[in-house]
RNA sequence: GCCCCGAUAGCUCAGAUGGAUAGAGCGCGGCUUUCCUAAAGCUGAGGUCGCAGGUUCGAGUCCUGCUCGGGGCGCCA
């Protein structure tokens, strides 16, 4: 579409008058002073309100409501609002004519739906995922790749290019560990097993990790509890089993053909869990977003010789740290043995993708208990020069930290028998949650979903299941934990993901059965409260996605899809759509019907969930 | 010991750049079914916004100190 509609939103443009009347009022000095335009909290006080005649009275010594008038006077709003009221201290409350509501609203009608595409074209670098390779997927992968996806999908949508990295952990000794581990039980890797994997790796975990200084140094450190147990616990008879895993390390890296060839197996039979996973859960990735630590192993060197070089580290205790200056603890960037770290890496992987890449953000989707370590590796990296591109621009650096998902007990997640909880056990409980909600919806004979193949409702089952798991992992703020409780999240009522996808479901179905074509070319009425206020809401959707994009925050879009749904729930209790009074009605009825139901279907569409029309 | 994060209704949580009587969902009480699948709508009860100071015309929001809970803290990732 190529529609001229310079701002749908009405908001900017009363912003724009506003910051006019302020400088006409008050003079240049206040010519960028912020117009404060809010949505107002009760459709009473009008559609919007402007908040700056307090704030800027005080600045000038002159009563609030005095200049709250002045500014009444001198705003040139008559085209689209009423005139101005003023309200309490010098709240300044305004309400749109309603032929300005309806053309707002005609406006975001084609493909964009009021969001406006991005002025920065620079790619963004999404790190996301980030599967160890040596062993299963299990819940902790589930929030960095459906945050990551979602972000992805929200940033895409505001026509950035979005470079998905799947950071993949498949390279130095844990890997070579388990490698060792599984060559030396004579297990046939053609035939491997994920439970078999995950036996190695726990066993190799516990079998040669050991480190009697690396505890002693914890606890003159007083490092935290954590820690410590975590030493205490892989002390026991390390040193042979390290040993021979540092000599595997050794061969894989010097390109030993046939541990080459196993190392490959190993990675083939995890990723193709990982690529089922991530088809099921509707995430757009796949192996052409694979690059992990094996892809950066011949650049560490060069970055250790970079930092050396341009004295940006030093020699402490026989390693290699960088120092920081607003802190203590520096960053150790290379082991006193000669072996590099996962900061190493990390660092690598930093430089690939602000230096190679034109990136303007790199975005960085990983658990809470990483902070420390991001603020470190950014910091380094900004003091390397990596923190701006080759032609001068700043590159955003982001690490979006999110909590970790709790069981009943509010200790991480296992399952009943008390093992890990796999990925792929609790998406199959999902979906088979899911497809028993609809199943049970379809008996009834007036649902559309009556007499559905077993097929298609299982395919509705699995948007269900999955959607709802997604929406109640994106709907609360990242970086708090929550408790997974599978039964509270497929509910159709309240905030839930189902309940939002039965709102769209059901919209569709009432479209379906007014049977009307050509309902986009409606014209529109809102003369009803309820109408006024769905497209109130609906005209804010380019403003959260524009605020979604920017701060990184999904469960802000997962509000207001619940608003959406809300305002259109109370236009639906108070307006008559296929039983409207005249046919002009309907039809206009039928086009805000319909507008809801985009934007509905849009916006699950930016979280990764589906949106089936029937249910 | 140092650093980070959190604390809002019985429960689970929203409250962007400070703004009008602090909101939603669940649960509890009442009312509503002449348009879609009773998903729902309306309505009532329920709050010292962890504590104490401070800044401000105005603080859940900003500053300082404290309490409680969680996490992290150089040769693991």
């Amino acid at each position: 579409m190529t529609t001229k509609h310079p701002s749908p939103d009405p908001r900017t443009a009363i912003s724009t008058a506003f910051s006019e009347a302020i400088e006409k009022t008050l003079g240049s000095d206040f010519a960028d002073a912020d117009p404060l335009i809010r949505n107002t909290a009760n459709p009473e006080m009008g559609d919007f309100q402007c908040n700056a005649a307090m704030g800027l009275a005080k600045r000038v010594g002159r009563p609030p409501r005095e200049l709250a008038q002045e500014l009444i006077d001198a705003v040139e709003l008559a085209d689209i609002a009423e005139t101005p009221e003023i309200a309490g201290p010098g709240f300044i409350n305004i309400r749109l004519k309603p032929e300005t509501l309806a053309t707002a609203l005609a406006g975001m009608d084609d493909e964009s739906l009021g969001v406006k595409t991005s002025d920065d074209t620079r790619p963004v670098v999404v790190d996301l995922c980030g599967v160890n390779v040596a062993k299963q997927m299990h819940v902790g992968h589930l929030r960095s790749t459906i945050i990551g996806d979602a972000l992805a999908r929200v940033l895409e949508r505001r026509g950035r290019t979005v470079l998905r990295e799947n950071h993949l952990g498949d390279w130095g000794l844990p890997i070579a560990m388990v490698l060792h581990r599984l060559r030396d039980n004579g297990t046939d890797l053609d035939a491997l097993t994920l439970t078999e994997l995950d036996a190695a790796y726990r066993e190799a975990q516990t079998g040669a990790k050991g480190d009697a200084k690396g505890l002693e140094a914890a606890r003159t450190r007083q490092c935290g509890p954590h820690r410590i147990a975590e030493l205490e616990d892989q002390q026991s008879g390390a040193d042979e089993q390290r040993k021979a895993a540092s000599e595997t390390l050794v061969a894989l890296q010097q390109g030993d053909a046939e541990l080459v060839r196993d190392w490959n197996k190993l990675i083939d039979v995890t990723m193709r869990a990982v690529y089922e996973a991530l088809d099921l859960l509707n995430v757009d990735m796949g192996a052409e977003n694979n690059r992990g630590e094996s892809f950066y192993k011949d650049s560490l060197q060069s970055v250790i010789d970079y930092f050396e070089s341009n004295t940006l580290c030093r020699t402490d205790d026989g390693a290699l740290v960088v120092d920081f200056k607003d802190r203590k603890r520096p960053l150790l960037i290379r082991k006193r043995d000669g072996g590099y770290l996962y900061s190493t890496s990390d660092l690598a992987a930093l430089r690939h993708r602000t230096q190679e890449t034109g990136a303007g953000r790199c975005i960085y989707v990983v658990d809470a208990r990483q902070r420390d370590h991001f603020r470190d590796v950014f910091d380094a990296t900004r003091q390397a020069g990596w923190g701006r591109t080759s032609d001068g621009h700043d590159v955003d650096l982001v690490h979006v930290p999110f909590g970790s998902i709790m069981g009943p007990d509010k200790k991480p997640l296992k399952t009943r028998s008390g093992t890990n909880l796999t990925l792929a056990s609790l998406l199959a409980e999902a979906i088979e949650r899911g497809t028993r909600e609809v199943k049970a919806r379809s008996k009834n004979p007036s649902a559309p979903t009556h007499g559905l193949d077993d097929e298609s409702i299982a395919k509705i089952g699995r948007d269900v299941g999955i959607g709802a798991v997604k929406y109640a992992d994106l709907s609360n703020d990242l970086v708090r934990d929550y408790v997974f409780d599978m039964d509270r999240m497929i509910t159709f009522e309240g905030d839930t993901g189902p309940y939002l996808q039965y709102a769209h479901a059901r919209v569709c179905s009432m479209i379906h059965k007014a049977g009307e074509s050509n309902i986009e070319q409606a014209s529109l009425k809102l003369d009803d409260p309820t109408e006024r206020q769905l497209a109130l809401v609906l005209l804010k959707y380019g403003s959260v996605v524009e605020d979604v994009a920017r701060t990184l925050e999904p469960h802000r879009l997962c509000g207001y899809l619940h608003e959406v749904a809300d305002a259109f729930n109370s236009f639906y209790q108070a307006c008559p759509v296929l039983k409207a009074e005249d046919d002009a009605l309907k039809r206009s009825r039928l086009r805000i019907s319909g507008l809801t139901r985009r934007v509905l279907s849009d916006g699950l569409g930016l979280l990764g969930i589906g949106s089936p029309e029937r249910m």
